[in-house]
RNA sequence: GACCCGGUAGCUCAGCUGGUAGAGCAGCGGACUUUUAAUCCGCAGGUCGUGGGUUCGAUGCCCACCCGGGUCACCA
């Protein structure tokens, strides 16, 4: 990777170079601003033939340059896109024309002139005037691409290092109008969220991410310092007590658009933070947050996409209803042959080894289970499903299932794979509440380092009376990739998480 | 964390069984007033991820480390 060396490269000379020459020509190589009256596209959609040919003015990057001679064509891009320039010699006047040499690739340039069409049919502007808004003093690896015979575009040289797309994001974005255009989906994804639970009378609310105690997920939390307090915080890791807390307050429906941290590994599908959307509806349970679920799914998709259909790992997905809908157990049974309401901790140790899983019986019945599903049924999980009633022993928050104690009122939904959201009939008894607290605790206790704590403030909470209320977490991130199809985490999220350069 | 793959010019890549590196694009100089991966002529550009080792000689082989990607394991 460059930029980590002492002097400029022989490139990056050159541009100083022409730097300096521009500024002894008496140029502001970095301006201070540029009126436009068109962008790219709007300019492309107004052009006409002509001597009445509009005049414009616009602003944007230099994003290919050929010289002639005493003629240039350029491009120049700007966010709605690129358009084509022509510079003359004889148009421009030879001074202006002189400095056209001393422009390179990535310069900021705004622009005016007639727009016109050239022997090939492109609108282009015939440059009457032009101002170096600002010099790019390092190259950008804009990359060229010509049309194939069979239709499709070939790219060269495009910037490719994940590394290097990752890393300086803004380089990837700068030379990759794509790129630009999934960030912009993943904002009319959270847009539609927004305007999806505002229509059905949720309140935005937001509750605190620096907490003394953290709860509401299995997950090992991140831990800093608080000098004022002298002691030690946590990154929350879930929105879910606080937000449950404001059931209790009142505030019968509330969401929150947030990130959550969470200490594990990172992969394809995690980064240590990450966007939730979780929301609580009170008087509700968790078949009413299944319709919710699937029609906010829908929407957003609609809404963004145009359509039902979506991409998980490169095969289209159809969201049209209905959605599967099937217990986990049952599920557990068909894929592993496993009872697991039968089955004990010697047992489910002895499938995961089977499959070639290190896997012993001291680890907890619940955590061995989970083992099992995510090794035999997740992969499999292709189209939208609703795994509904998990052990209860892996969903301490949750309500027991009626007429089936041994599970829980829970469900998560699955597409392409994984795990999109994961929703319960939240428990609201306070005495249940705390001896599930207390389970988690012995296996904390045990050497689980995911157990859930004690929340001693929750539990009063509670006390006060919490109404039945349905929940949903889900994961914005993962939702983003599926809307626009991309594998990735990595790919939805402006800077992942990386190792310090 | 384990395993696999990768790191060579600003970018994309090539480099045979070890003989101190090549191409295209970008850059620089020249020609060119409707080109669009512009073209043509010429030039320059590299601690071959880092550090050790083997060897007369290492980009290539061995070891360690750093960074990334993929797969698996855990988590959304």
């Amino acid at each position: 990777m460059s930029g980590r060396s002492d002097g400029p490269s022989p490139v990056e000379q050159a541009r100083r170079d022409k730097l300096e020459a521009l500024r002894s020509g008496g140029v502001t190589p970095f301006a201070y601003r540029f009126v436009r009256t068109h962008t790219a596209a709007e300019a492309v959609a107004v052009s006409r033939d002509g001597a009445d040919a509009p005049e414009v003015a616009l602003a944007g990057r230099v994003v290919g340059l050929r010289s002639h001679g005493k003629a240039t064509f350029a491009h120049l891009a700007d966010a709605s896109g690129r358009i084509q320039l022509y510079f003359r010699s004889d148009h421009l006047g030879h001074a202006a024309y002189a400095l056209v040499p001393l422009l390179d690739l990535g310069d900021h340039l705004g622009v005016r002139g007639r727009l016109f069409r050239t022997r090939t049919g492109e609108v282009t502007v015939r440059v009457g005037g032009f101002e170096l808004l600002a010099k790019a003093l390092r190259p950008l690896p804009l990359g060229k691409s010509a049309p194939r015979p069979d239709g499709t575009v070939a790219h060269y040289s495009e910037l490719a290092d994940p590394e290097v797309r990752y890393r300086q994001r803004y380089a990837d974005l700068a030379v990759h109008p794509e790129r630009r255009a999934v960030f912009e989906r993943r904002a009319a994804i959270t847009r539609a969220i927004r305007r999806f639970l505002d229509d059905r009378g949720f309140l935005e609310v937001e509750t605190p991410i620096l907490q003394p105690q953290y709860g509401g997920a299995s997950a090992r939390p991140f831990v800093t310092r608080y000098h004022a307090l002298d002691a030690d915080f946590y990154l929350r890791i879930a929105d879910e007590l606080y937000l449950k807390r404001l059931i209790v307050g009142g505030l019968e429906r509330v969401y929150e658009i947030g990130k959550d941290f969470r200490n594990e590994g990172m992969d394809r599908l995690h980064n240590p933070e990450f966007t939730m959307l979780e929301c609580y509806q009170a008087y509700a349970d968790y078949t009413d947050i299944m319709e919710l679920c699937e029609a906010l799914v829908r929407r957003v998709v609609r809404e963004v996409t145009g359509g039902d259909v979506v991409l998980a790992r490169g095969r289209p997905v159809d969201l049209g209803p209905p959605w599967r809908r099937v217990g986990y157990v049952e599920l557990l049974a068909e894929r592993s042959g496993m009872d697991v309401g039968r089955s004990d901790r010697a047992a489910l140790a002895a499938a995961l080894r089977e499959r070639g899983l290190e896997a012993d019986a001291s680890q907890s019945r619940g955590r061995l289970i989970d083992q099992l599903f995510g090794l035999t049924v997740e992969p499999h999980l292709e189209g939208p499903t609703l795994v509904l009633d998990y052990p209860i022993e892996l969903s301490p928050l949750a309500k027991p299932k009626r007429g089936a104690p041994a599970l829980a009122e829970r469900f998560e939904l699955y597409i392409g794979g994984y795990e999109l959201a994961n929703a319960f009939s939240e428990l609201n008894d306070p005495d249940d509440q705390r001896a599930r607290f207390a389970a988690q605790a012995a296996l904390g206790a045990a050497g689980d380092d995911r157990a859930q704590a004690m929340d001693e403030d929750y539990v009063r909470a509670l006390e006060y009376g919490m109404p039945p209320t349905g929940g949903l977490g889900l994961g914005v991130d993962r939702l983003t990739m599926l809307v626009t199809g991309e594998r990735s985490i990595r790919d939805v999220v402006l800077f992942p998480a990386l190792r310090p350069e």
